[in-house]
DNA sequence: CAGATATTTGACTTTTACGTAAGGGCGCAT
DNA sequence: ATGCGCCCTTACGTAAAAGTCAAATATCTG
């Protein structure tokens, strides 16, 4: 586990440009610290990195990417607010499971296409 | 099963608006029928308009979801294109699984929150 | 310490997926 | 005949998420 990693190496790692990763401290998703100028990043922002990726890999805007990541790091908060993330939390998980079941049935369908087109293949090659 | 529904009906039925319709047609996605210059959506587009919502949800961008679409009505074709078909599926089912281990992950993540407020919530109930 | 390589900020541009406004047509209930 | 609701096209506008480029530093390496 290393101490630092460069933006160049984090770049390489995620097939990500340093304008996106400079995008997202702008946004203020990452807070990488600075020796100088430079930007230096810790295992925790490269994890935070990972989870803001698996967020856009699931349609989520960086808004959204935002919610949920606060919701991580909240703190021990008073009562209303923590009740407030658990409602939060309860509505991603929701969100979260209408996507799985997206998922299931585009990949059924999905299925169903591949068969079809094996069994046409079939009947291709019977024909021939 | 309806013969034919109006845009306005499918956009109340659907949460979206007529211009989103229109796009869709102009993208090549929708191919509603016309009396006049007014669209006629079959319960053939109804579906399709459907398919899209649901690749829209999952983060799948136009094109990506007019690939998708285009495996669904691929025709007998030939033996390559069939080959073709075959790929390009088992590739979008690949991806299809990734994403829903990255929101099998999230989904772990943000139970672990709820606890971790029950847990919170717990403590200040015996504190008081 | 020089030269190459990497990083910074800032500004402008681009792409995607629509929103919105303008201007007009059709059918029908008042 | 007119007001209402729904429909059409054309065209410009916009927000999000970066891409791209320039010019100025920083950092590493021999």
């Amino acid at each position: 586990m290393r101490d630092y990693y460069t933006i160049t190496e984090l770049t390489r790692e995620f097939g990500i440009s340093t304008r996106t990763l400079r995008f997202y401290e702008d946004e203020g998703l990452i807070h990488p610290v600075r020796r100088g100028r430079t930007r230096l990043f810790r295992p925790a922002d490269r994890l935070l990195v990972k989870q803001i990726l698996r967020g856009k890999r699931l349609g989520f805007s960086i808004a959204e990417i935002r919610e949920i990541i606060q919701m991580y790091k909240a703190p021990p908060g008073e009562v209303g607010q923590l009740r407030t993330i658990i409602n939060k939390a309860a509505e991603k998980r929701e969100e979260l499971r209408q996507k799985r079941k997206d998922i299931e049935d585009t990949l059924a369908e999905l299925e169903q296409v591949e068969e079809a087109c094996l069994g046409r293949l079939a009947e291709l090659r019977v024909a021939s």
